[in-house]
DNA sequence: CTGGATCCTGGGCGATACTG
DNA sequence: CAGTATCGCCCAGGATCCAG
């Protein structure tokens, strides 16, 4: 089913950015233009197949621009475009409220373990 | 492995909230206290599973406060905690850039198509 | 260096049936 | 009314190997 020509948008939206790696490779691209393997470096724990992955997708939706270059070897850098960084404000209000609230959310879930194991 | 004390903020965050309904639910709260049915009406399209998932997580989070009433037939009531409500402006953050930008992303999509098609 | 192809596993999610 | 139990599908994501 589900043949709507027009999809709730954050849904939409939150299937592709709300994945696992998504907004890192935003944040990481917010600053500065990076190559393939810098961004595989800073991450640092996704694998070159969910980054390349990653990527396609977030260029595909407009996030983010692939250049090519003919050189040997090969060089690719990506770069946010002006989607993108329309993004990264309302991505930031976002990061910011988790940094902020993390710990009262862990200690939420402490509570409730806790709470749990009184069976 | 990863048997870190301190995850990624973000990430945990988003590991919980970036999933098919959260966002939906506490939207569904933002304006007022629901019973279980009435959110089930409101999303629609949410299995009664997942609305008992998803609300069971929200409430370990502590976005959700969950007060049974002792009443026959029981009634449950579910509302926003202070933390909650706390995310409800970055979360509008977001919705309003995936409404405004929702038509550009899909028109990224289908060029990125039609380029693909020109195989 | 920058990827693609293939294989595999965990868990998110729906469908259905049952319960206090 | 407000859930739980069970089953099974699908696919995001990791591991590994191959390629331009």
């Amino acid at each position: 089913m589900e043949m709507q020509d027009q999809p709730c948008p954050i849904r939409d939206v939150l299937d592709r950015i709300g994945d696992q790696w998504s907004l890192l490779i935003l944040q990481a691209l917010a600053q500065r233009t990076l190559r393939f393997n810098q961004l595989s470096r800073e991450i640092d724990d996704i694998s070159r197949q969910m980054l390349s992955r990653t990527l396609k997708r977030l260029e595909t939706d407009g996030f983010v621009r692939r250049t090519l270059f003919a050189e040997v070897p090969p060089r690719v850098e990506y770069t946010l475009t002006e989607l993108g960084r329309s993004f990264l404000s309302p991505m930031q209000a976002l990061v910011e409220w988790a940094d902020t609230h993390h710990a009262q959310i862990r200690q939420s879930r402490r509570q409730a373990r806790d709470i749990a194991s009184d069976s």
